[in-house]
DNA sequence: CGTTAATTTGACATCATTCAATGGCTGTGG
DNA sequence: CCACAGCCATTGAATGATGTCAAATTAACG
């Protein structure tokens, strides 16, 4: 029926933050090279190599420390009362996990790698101790906090006003945002999660994702090859959102 | 044609916190008295009272402080581009607002005041000199912004799959369990937000939750006389929910 | 290469919205 | 105190979007 378009690949490999993986505790703001070693005396202890569906934590471990990812992506998810999960996010290379944690003694949420993962451990009590030495190590750390609620904020406005097709156009064009701000092509994604955790996040049944994609790629605006989808026009997708460009239903630029 | 139910009266005044407005930064763990004084310290110098309708902040503006609500309450809600509204929260006596400016060097919600409200004040700068001051604060400071987050994912998990039933359930639920919390009774509820203020909050139109709370009043579960809502049977309520107890859909207990 | 799971697609059902009209409450000024 | 205006809330009927169920196709993986 539908022709199947070429495979894509990506064309860069490199993170956008230097030579830190800790994106999130350094932006916006620049640190200077002083604190970013202050930073990499925290992570360079420990590494962990993650694989394909294992998980980097479970709802209801002891909650020790934070999380920023090296190379590979995650799903978080938390599991409802009668067993079915309930996706939340969506994790890139240089984002942080385990935020959930901080409240009580245990992860709240689940994360599960979506590919062959690297991840750099954060000891929360070490990380403490430094934003207590550093002034600006302490606000960065509480601005990325304050970035996870404003990213839940917006994903509850998508949640709670946009149809189905608004949200699955604000699902690509975050991906293409978050992926062009690390050095991958903002139009040719790779969608490492399956069509039912899509679904899931957006508040949607698979079913609809994979019509609403149909249609989208017979609209000409993207095409799709598997778990490949290239974006031929970025700005139609942009215009079924209307004005709301997504700039909140976002994690970090 | 529904019979006019008698009106309600709220049972109790105290905020369960002692003498502190800053329930936030003092829950779970209790505080030593010496620690306590200190929070005290941080927001004795400033109140402000604010009337029925008007903001406390507003998106864009500048960022400095957060604050406890002492008396009173608050929806937050964001301004989509086209001009629309998002209500994202309602905030009792005891709540922290604020806690969305500390990513930027402005608010990014407004807050408005549902009826005349008494609020303390804390300059964040003087907050995070405290955390560095403090592990224990500090620790709990911590923990507050990560409840802000837990918050969300309930709310996105309310969101992303309950029916429209279900959300009012939780609703309703979540605002008897922090109303009893503090000092109020558990099954008679004043709302002070419209019910346009609680459709949107739920994603929901008004013409849908009026429908749904008169369906909740024909089968007896609830007993409506315009914004005073009596739980009769707070059980069936819970029931709506299946096993979904809304523990995440929560505001701190 | 075969088995299994994921995805796509169609037909239909259902829930929530939309459109429209009525009724009730609140606050204001005479 | 009453009357009026305006907004909010309720209710009904019809529409439409998304979910459900079922089947066919494709991809994934050992």
């Amino acid at each position: 029926m539908r022709p199947t378009e070429k495979p894509f690949t990506l064309t860069a490999q490199k993170v956008s933050c230097g030579r830190c993986c800790l994106r999130e505790l350094c932006a916006p703001i620049d640190v200077t090279p002083q604190q970013e070693d202050l930073l990499h005396a925290l992570v360079k202890q420990q590494h962990l190599s993650i694989r394909r569906g294992d998980h980097l934590y479970r709802g209801g471990m002891p909650f020790h420390s934070l999380f920023a990812i090296h190379t590979g992506s995650f799903k978080t998810y938390m599991l409802t009362d009668d067993g079915r999960e309930r996706v939340e996010g969506f994790y890139l290379s240089g984002d942080m996990l385990g935020m959930d944690g901080i409240s009580g003694d245990t992860y709240t949420l689940s994360a599960v790698a979506l590919e062959d993962t690297g991840i750099c451990v954060l000891p929360f009590h070490r990380l403490e101790e430094l934003t207590r030495e550093s002034p600006v190590v302490q606000r960065q750390f509480h601005r990325m906090m304050s970035r996870e609620i404003l990213r839940d904020k917006g994903i509850m406005m998508m949640l709670g006003q946009m149809t189905a097709e608004e949200r699955l156009a604000a699902f690509l064009l975050n991906l293409s945002q978050r992926y062009e701000a690390r050095g991958f092509s903002a139009t040719e994604l790779s969608l490492r999660m399956s069509r039912q955790d899509i679904a899931n996040y957006l508040g949607l049944k698979p079913e609809t994702v994979s019509r609403l994609l149909s249609r989208f790629q017979d609209d000409g605006i993207i095409a799709i090859s598997g778990k490949n989808v290239h974006i031929v026009h970025i700005d139609r997708l942009r215009a079924v959102l209307g004005f709301g460009d997504g700039i909140y239903f976002d994690q970090l630029p």
